[in-house]
DNA sequence: ACTATATTTCAATTTTTTTTGAAAGTTTAA
DNA sequence: TTAAACTTTCAAAAAAAATTGAAATATAGT
């Protein structure tokens, strides 16, 4: 396989599987091509390499940053920005559960928690079963949101440790 | 607060999060509608609470019955079909995680062992670099599958037992 | 302060995804 | 076997999301 078609590849999937989990295709497809570029990458490279505008490449880098998975860097003598991904693995998937966590979660929790002990009066079996199952939900995403927080702070190849601790 | 305000409130919070989560809107809402129906509900029942067309509600429905994570039932003398969802919270986990496996993970999994072995001859920092970061994520997210696959196999409040493992 | 270089913003456009609704299909009961 | 009750399918329409491109803005060097 030629590495330009394999490169390809896996900017494509790379793109596809972040559609598929509600990040935008070109967002991802920039990651995948920070993330094998042994160097740093400016705004022109990445509109050259995936065929985007200038507004798009922007964009999507913006967004990058936001979630504190791509950085800027600058080149002395150079005037334009420069941009390089995170590419410790372990590093990369803590910035994502808790950046999700920030926007997604919590957020969700705070709505369980509303529905789940607001109603008060109503007496009705319907009533009494959302009650139940939403707090039941609230208990859940809490413990699962916990058990983020707690894997995110055993820093360092958390991964392969819980797989150890998993398999006891 | 009313409780038809709060079930609207987290019908609506369900459906948002699942967008955010790559799964289509009405979807996430009728799997909430039907997690906290006390009983199970037609498909009349759910175009009139959700206001959508049959056809939406019967390609939804057929979705969540897909992934494993909606029922069928039959009432005795009733010739129409209602809907049930699975309600134990661990088994829905499991559910998804395994159906996200099989459809994403596995297929990304292939792609990524494809192109990190597939590029032999070229010799170029650019290609080596390439196939060391590709191989390093297969490895990773072979790991976060297996990973996925054990906690799957310790049936029952596997996410309570998995916190308690985490704390140590 | 000016100018060349680079980046951001955002209204308009394009693309993708979702939804509709009616025709086709299926099932049940008489 | 017919017909009523119900479900599925899918082409067309609508809605939502992503993308473009050019004007506005920012920045650095002289």
């Amino acid at each position: 396989m030629e590495f330009s078609e394999a490169k390809n590849k896996f900017i494509q999937t790379w793109g596809a599987l972040g559609s598929q989990w509600g990040i935008n295709k070109t967002m991802a497809q920039i990651h995948a091509l920070l993330m094998v570029a042994p160097d740093a990458l400016s705004m022109e490279d990445i509109m050259e390499e995936l065929q985007i505008s200038r507004g798009n490449a922007s964009m999507n880098l913006r967004a990058l940053m936001d979630w504190g998975i791509v950085y800027k860097e600058y080149k002395a003598g150079e005037r334009k920005e420069f941009f390089i991904a995170e590419k410790d693995l372990d590093e990369l998937a803590v910035k994502i559960a808790q950046e999700r966590s920030k926007r997604e979660i919590k957020p969700a929790l705070k709505v369980l928690k509303d529905v789940s002990t607001g109603v008060k009066d109503d007496k009705s079996a319907e009533a009494k079963h959302f009650t139940a199952q939403t707090e039941k939900l609230y208990d859940f995403v809490l413990k699962a949101d916990n058990m983020i927080e707690k894997v995110t702070e055993m820093k360092e190849n958390w991964i392969g440790r819980l797989v150890m601790k998993i398999m006891k």
